[in-house]
RNA sequence: GUGGGUGUAGCUCAGCUGGCAGAGCACCGGGUUGUGAUCCCGGUUGUCGCGGGUUCGACCCCCGUCACUCACCCCA
């Protein structure tokens, strides 16, 4: 073991498991197409300088957790490590936002950090994003978290706990930043080096230290809700508002903190109770500054993340992961080389007919074949020997039922394609 | 980056005080010369993570190392 393991976090995801990922994906985005959001395929790298001003110096995603590394060109560039920086770019180099408003946008894909791996974070796992941009109005910033919501829901999910939160327009983050430093100091300054660094950079992060020492010590800290200006409360106010009217459920979170840099006003959080540590499935905010943080014009806009892989641990949590799906509806058991010849010449014609078929290889007795037909899944079975050519017909047996009838080889197709389509 | 735990068959794991390498599941075949999912019988799969040490003898004890894992941190 070991000479053929992936690189360290990097997940291998095979069937059945696989598949249930892929049903995780579908469900996340078919309510996004439903909802006019348009499908945008973006690089899995970029510029280093792109996240650096993207995402934000400071944040810990930059400065400790990029895969960055120097092409033959030798020009930096990073594995992406989120989304929304590059939608972003690729709005404005496509010229979207002079187009018609709002541009809703929506992506797939793995992403990469450099982190040490744990149960629900690896250093290449796969999320779903929705971006939409070019509008500050509060109901899209609703729409966005029902239609996660929706996602989450459709999946059979029950326990997620959304979190809703504001980090103000940036004169009322400053303005907090400035008071709870001032909060903070006397309190857990000098417990350690981390801490007092944050302190200074950036003190709403210290409100989301898990250490129960810390917790305790900020219970009352005050909250940046204190300070929120008339805008910036109007929008909050608005959002909660048309989540109700939605009839999404959430919490109010007034400690939320995001740690990407380019959040402001909306932000909000899915979190599963049952995942430990890393329980955050979907989360996301509005990040009005961005597009000019990249250089490029004011453009508002308002996002999620979803994530993949840790949304089928909640599902493996709650109990409820998907059924995977049969591997064929029809499976052709031959018994002689005329009649193997004869099955794989029905299974390629009820392919061609939008029927799911195969066929047990390899010369299996009649035991080991029928044991193949019933682990595919297939609802019937064709048992086709020699001595059934002869007579032009097979032996077609619900696997269900048991029930087993002769059917002219001339109407196979159409008798299999009519029990089920 | 820091700390704890675990490495034995494809998977899940047992292995006593240091004395022949095991079970269940899975897979393949047979029982039924042409019928699965149940049942019975048989069979395949091992660098006990790797390297060194102690010992008559090491899966077991010691040292090192690697991997995995959980937690901190961080975040989807």
């Amino acid at each position: 073991m070991g000479d053929f393991a992936p690189p360290k976090g990097v997940p291998d995801y095979v069937p059945p498991r696989s598949e249930a990922l892929l049903a995780v994906r579908e469900a996340m985005t078919a309510p996004l197409r439903l909802a006019g959001y348009g499908y945008l395929e973006l690089p899995v790298f970029e510029d280093t300088s792109l996240f650096a001003r993207g995402v934000g110096e400071t944040s810990d995603v930059v400065s400790k957790e990029m895969f960055t590394f120097t092409d033959r060109g030798n020009r930096s560039v990073t594995l992406r490590p989120e989304g929304t920086v590059g939608a972003v770019r690729a709005v404005l180099e496509a010229g979207l936002e002079r187009g018609a408003l709002p541009v809703k946008l929506w992506y797939a894909g793995p992403m990469f950090r450099y982190e040490q791996p744990q149960s629900g974070r690896q250093r290449q796992f796969t999320q779903v994003g929705a971006e939409a941009m070019g509008t500050d109005d509060p109901l899209l910033d609703a729409e966005l978290i029902a239609l996660a919501d929706q996602a989450f829901r459709s999946l059979g999910l029950t326990q997620t706990v959304l979190h809703l939160g504001t980090l103000g327009d940036p004169e009322d983050r400053a303005d907090y930043s400035e008071r709870l430093r001032a909060w903070l100091t006397p309190r857990v300054g000098g417990l350690d080096e981390e801490t007092d660094r944050r302190i200074a950079k950036n003190p709403l992060r210290v409100l989301d230290d898990k250490r129960p020492e810390v917790r305790k010590a900020t219970v009352d800290a005050p909250l940046l809700t204190e300070v929120l200006s008339g805008a910036a409360r109007a929008h909050h106010e608005a959002v909660r508002a048309c989540l109700s009217d939605l009839g999404v459920p959430f919490l109010d979170d007034p400690r939320l903190v995001r740690g990407l840099d380019y959040y402001r006003r909306t932000t909000f959080e899915f979190v599963h109770p049952l995942l430990g540590a890393q329980s955050t499935i979907g989360a996301g905010g509005r990040y009005d500054g961005l597009s000019q943080a990249i250089g490029g014009p004011e453009l508002p806009g308002v996002g999620w993340a979803l994530g993949v892989d840790r949304t089928l641990l909640a599902l493996d949590a709650e109990g409820v992961l998907p059924e995977p799906p049969a591997r064929a509806a029809v499976f052709f058991v031959p018994l002689g080389v005329a009649a193997k010849a004869r099955s794989a010449a029905l299974v390629a014609e009820l392919r061609r007919g939008g029927v799911a078929a195969d066929l047990a290889y390899g010369d299996r007795g009649m035991k080991g074949a029928m044991k193949a037909a019933d682990r595919s899944g297939a609802s019937y079975a064709v048992v086709l020997g020699d001595r059934d050519l002869e007579a032009g017909e097979a032996q077609l047996k619900d696997l269900r039922s048991g029930e087993q009838a002769a059917v002219p080889l001339t109407d196979l197709v159409s008798t299999v394609k009519g029990k089920l389509l």
